[in-house]
DNA sequence: CATGCCTGCATGACGCGTCAAGAAAACCAG
DNA sequence: CTGGTTTTCTTGACGCGTCATGCAGGCATG
């Protein structure tokens, strides 16, 4: 991202580009590391203490806190999913168990995902491994002045490309 | 991650997990909400400008600062992909021009990945709208205190699960 | 120089996520 | 109530990444 080895080249467009400074860089390998290491090592953790991916964990999580059961839309909503994400993964969870799909009394065009017993029974069993898990690679690892800091990097970076979203396609975004 | 509506309930297993706090549930909701929507909204620019992949252009730009051609494994270990990783992005990239796989004259088990004239005119005319948008959704959206705020962070948590990958498995990591 | 192990890489199967297309119900005009 | 639009969700195709497996070439040991 810096301009390393091609440095002397004129680039296609014949003016320069504002290239990284080296603390940019420092920051922007970081977090491609991070995103990289984290998500995998939380995610295998997940995946050896109770045999659910992230994404189960997030769905079944959403379920658990709304009650048990929500309109197919809501849950992609809230999550900030596509529907054809949320769609593809409740047949998924609902080919082992974990969920039902059932369709919708009021609008018919509509589904609700209902937690199962054993989908409840699976997030209850998940979540303290889980949780710790968070815990060790990542709230441990911080300050309580780095956690607060990450949260604020989080919700700067991330507050525009909500709006961005809405401007484009003005949808629900309740979460 | 936080007790929810389930809070009442007794977890499976007996023993109260500590459960994340008002300011670490914060920061943990965050770091997913940004890892979603940045990586979405950055590798959406990069497809729509160039018509790379975000592992296209990973894999590119390291070819290209290594001076156009490097050792499959190296590769790997620079970008800290995983074999499988790298052979099926390689054949894939191969099969569309960017890159070539030729087999090594030193080792002949191994696998040179070299730069197309193609590939390389890809990430050249990739690179300044790629660091355009990286800078429209993160850089700029930042504070310097901020940016160097998350470059710690990411080495604070980086490097704890390096050092665990080298414990279980001593490998190289040169990147 | 044979034995056996380790390394470097490929491959197949499978889960995951996106985009594009489509079906069906709801909504809304006139 | 008819015709068009919008919403809700499904589906198929395809790229991506992982894990498990396999295999050939290097390497070390006797």
């Amino acid at each position: 991202m810096t301009r390393q080895e091609n440095q002397g080249e004129t680039v296609a467009t014949g003016e320069g580009p504002r290239w990284l400074s080296p603390e940019e860089d420092r920051a922007w390998r970081g977090w491609r590391r991070m995103r990289l290491l984290l998500t995998a090592r939380i995610s295998a953790d997940l995946a050896a203490d109770s045999g659910l991916s992230d994404p189960d964990y997030d769905v079944l999580s959403k379920l658990s806190e709304a009650g048990g059961e929500l309109r197919v839309t809501e849950l992609a909503g809230s999550m900030l999913w596509s529907q054809s994400r949320i769609s593809h993964h409740l047949v998924r969870m609902a080919r082992r168990g974990l969920v039902t799909r059932d369709s919708c009394a009021e609008d018919r065009r509509g589904t609700v995902a209902r937690l199962t017993d054993e989908g409840r029974a699976a997030i209850e069993r998940a979540a303290p491994d889980h949780v710790a898990s968070v815990r060790r690679h990542l709230i441990d690892r911080l300050t309580p002045a780095q956690l607060a800091a990450l949260a604020e990097i989080a919700e700067a970076v991330t507050e525009p490309l909500l709006a961005d979203g809405r401007e484009e396609a003005p949808a629900d975004d309740n979460g």
